[in-house]
DNA sequence: TCAAAAAAAGTGATTACTCACATTATTTAT
DNA sequence: ATAAATAATGTGAGTAATCACTTTTTTTGA
């Protein structure tokens, strides 16, 4: 990978995270990465390609993230470490989540079951800690940290609430 | 108003909806409405003026749905409302949906906490229920219920779920 | 010296938008 | 009442700019 390339696929993710993927044009991208405009199709071959170049870096970076959840052995630490998990990511990687979400929308993008294995990891915790519907706990806390990490991002978030989801599960 | 004006705020609906403003043009807007191009800027002046007009069309209509929320006065019947209010949507309202979570996203789109009466009403509920901590219980609440409308949207909702919450809170 | 990397200079198609003009609906004056 | 005047609605051909992408030329490093 060369140091173009990098710059490249950098202020795509930028720009595709601030803009959208419609909205950026790939002279826009070049432009802001210092680099002509042909090199982007050289590297990338087409823009829809970069896009799913990214998406594979996307992945990759949040499963490193949820790797810490997903080798605690310990139920009630595995649900401090998920509740906690938005507000420890560091802000160069919000452009990550961003694009995650904003994705989600596009008819192109196929969400085929990539949180069955945290679903999983949820799952397990609750059924460790004794509660009653396992399965549609470990919902209920996914959708928990999706909207965390969603009033993050959208800059509307209050810390007071980590505190009060900590009693709610006796943490 | 006329017919081809709402032809065209009924396709722009759509088409936003489903591929996102920046990815929808003005000519495939007139197309798919039956309209001359010409016809969207002599009653929208713009682009971007056409989406506004939509959003609030978009505010009313959700307002809308959640007004039977609000003129509930038992705290119960609000809550089992709520959790149920996602379900109850009829399908020709999702596009309002789908336009709503999706602009979120767009830079332009100010979010001024236009969730805020019905976190109130949700405030109160908790309170009259006697929860200790009705503020964090409200945002709970509403982060639940987006949840679900987004998981409906996104065709990866299970009903079950639904059972479950009314357990949850004593329902 | 020469192949790979990068830049520069193109391509046709599509973009948001304008404009001159036609048609239809509404108001006004007699 | 009705013809004339005005306003509202609608069309289709045009605009320059920008789009994703290609081809050609130049630069770079071993």
């Amino acid at each position: 990978m060369t140091i173009k390339k990098e710059q490249i696929l950098e202020t795509a993710l930028h720009l595709f995270a601030k803009e959208g993927y419609s909205a950026t044009s790939t002279s826009k991208i070049a432009k802001a990465a210092g680099v002509s405009e042909g090199l982007i199709f050289r590297h990338f071959g087409n823009k829809k390609n970069l896009l799913k170049e990214l998406m594979i870096q996307t992945q990759e970076t949040i499963n490193h993230l949820f790797l810490p959840i997903f080798e605690e052995t310990d139920p009630k630490e595995v649900l401090i470490k998920t509740i906690t998990l938005p507000l420890r990511i560091d802000k160069e990687y919000y452009d990550y989540w961003r694009l995650q979400y904003k994705l989600r929308w596009e008819p192109e993008y196929t969400n085929n079951n990539k949180f069955v294995p945290i679903l999983n990891k949820f799952e397990e915790t609750f059924t460790a800690l004794n509660y009653k519907e396992p399965k549609q706990e470990a919902i209920l806390l996914n959708q928990i940290v999706n909207s965390i990490a969603i009033d993050i991002l959208l800059d509307r978030f209050n810390e007071d609430y980590i505190p009060f989801l900590k009693k709610k599960y006796k943490l």
